[in-house]
RNA sequence: UCCGGAGUAGCUCAAUGGGAGAGCGGGUGGCUGUUAACCACUAGGUUGGGGGUUCAAGUCCCUCCUCCGGAGCCA
């Protein structure tokens, strides 16, 4: 007898399969029992009607409390009043447990006493469908890079010193030397912009900043791509090019998982090039007119950014900020040398920052006066120096924040449900 | 760290300073096509901990704990 997943079960119409999965809820009315069960590839309504199975079996069916493990044996049919459009005609059940109690129930619960539960509520549909998307965001990203020839080449998560000197870092003994965990891995990117001329690399990030908003996670996943002669123009529009390749293919891919998070799609579908690129005076004088109290020179906060991605119908880009509120390695633009060649892109609909990036340091001399300005320790940097005395390019990157991205194109209000096991300041289990 | 909010049944929440309740979930029974099924019955409580005011505290005051999200920082 042949075992289906549920996803393909429509191969199987008039024959008699098997499914093997869990009881995700029950509906009953007199000699007549629907069980749905998923398989993780989706739910199918399994119907046990007392004239079909023997007593035994039917009243197991009566036993089986939500999320019991079992395998389902029947015949494919299709039927208009089963979600999904097929049915299975139980002939037999066979149960791997029974369960009786099972915490999460199909009605509401809070998101504190869901993410005490996280390894269970990665089950339901919601949960299904944002990681199913996350899934599916990151194939995106990867194709678009091997497409354009970039190399993966991964960074390392130990690091003798801070990339950026502000944020906080997470320290650990590394034989009885300090180590910490990365923040970035955009130096490793440099390095290898200048082996493999375009490389991106992707995984995880650690800040250990006392942050309780719904913008930030402890640990994150970022994608930073970096190419070897690009300026912070192409440094745009890759990231544009980018950010717009991603927004498609979830539109083409996963229509399904969009519905069920009730998604509505219509911004999203205004996410195509160009985007709006305006600079740092420019965004100030759009908050003045709006009216904030902003004052030039100081960096973006959490309100001012919704407010600027408010003003488009698609991702802004943000360009050339005061050099006093960016990192070290950031290259200044000669034209105006207080401002770095630097951008942001904020996503629409009040999301807020989900790139940043810009054209890097590139000559030696520069870098090290920004080391020094910074307090930041040179030995650590002899490294990132030899890269600038060995063959320097001007070069440029973006490292893209993977959660806050599924984010916005999901719509949800909350970090914390794009990961399958957040760290929050206050959560480091399960 | 600062500001604000919340802790009552397994869950989501109600309850003028005066009898601790509902819906869901659990259990029992009913219904031969249910769609978060429905109907009836039933069990379930140290009201986050400690202290205080009062004839009387879930409710008012003090204190501690836990959680939530906002500021800061950033993706």
């Amino acid at each position: 007898m042949e075992k289906s997943y549920i996803n393909t079960i429509s191969r199987f119409e008039g024959q008699v399969v098997r499914v093997m999965g869990w009881l995700s809820n029950k509906r009953s009315s007199g000699s007549i029992r629907f069980l749905l069960v998923r398989d993780g590839t989706g739910i199918i309504q399994a119907v046990v009607s007392r004239a079909d199975v023997s007593t035994a079996v039917f009243e197991l069916s009566d036993q089986l409390g939500q999320e019991s493990s079992l395998e389902v044996q029947g015949l494919v049919r299709a039927d208009r009043r089963a979600p999904g459009g097929y049915e299975l005609v139980v002939s037999d059940i066979t149960v791997f447990q029974l369960v009786q109690d099972y915490p999460i129930t199909p009605k509401e619960h809070g998101t504190t006493f869901l993410m005490d539960r996280r390894h269970l509520w990665l089950r339901s549909s919601r949960q299904h469908a944002i990681l199913k998307i996350r899934h599916g965001l990151i194939t995106a990203a990867r194709k678009f890079f091997d497409d354009r020839d970039f190399v993966l080449l991964d960074a390392p998560i130990f690091t003798p010193a801070a990339c950026e000197g502000t944020t906080t870092l997470f320290e650990t003994d590394y034989f009885g030397e300090r180590a910490y965990l990365t923040q970035s891995g955009q130096l490793y990117m440099e390095a290898g912009a200048m082996a493999f001329g375009k490389v991106y690399c992707f995984g995880p990030t650690f800040r250990a900043e006392k942050s309780k908003t719904r913008r930030h996670l402890i640990e994150f996943w970022m994608i930073e791509p970096e190419v070897a002669y690009c300026d912070l123009e192409g440094d745009m529009e890759l990231a544009e090019d980018f950010v717009a390749f991603i927004v498609e293919w979830i539109l083409h891919h996963y229509q399904t998982e969009l519905k069920v998070l009730e998604r509505d799609i219509e911004p999203l579908e205004k996410v195509i090039k160009p985007f709006p690129r305006i600079s740092y005076d420019e965004a100030v004088d759009i908050l003045k007119q709006k009216g904030g109290s902003f004052e030039w020179g100081n960096d973006f906060g959490g309100g001012d950014e919704t407010v600027l991605s408010q003003t488009f119908d698609r991702p802004v880009i943000i360009h050339r900020y005061p050099a006093s509120v960016k990192a070290f390695y950031m290259k200044n633009d000669h034209q105006n040398p207080d401002l770095a060649l630097c951008m942001d892109m904020l996503a629409p609909e009040g999301y807020g920052e989900i790139i940043g990036g810009g054209q890097r340091e590139d000559d030696l001399g520069a870098l090290v006066e920004k080391i020094k300005k910074h307090n930041l320790p040179m030995e650590a940097f002899d490294w990132y120096l030899d890269l600038r005395k060995y063959g320097t390019v001007p070069h440029a990157g973006f490292g893209l924040g993977i959660e806050r991205t599924l984010s916005w194109i999901c719509g949800l209000s909350h970090l914390r449900e794009t990961i399958p096991f957040p760290r929050l300041i206050y959560r480091l289990k399960p």
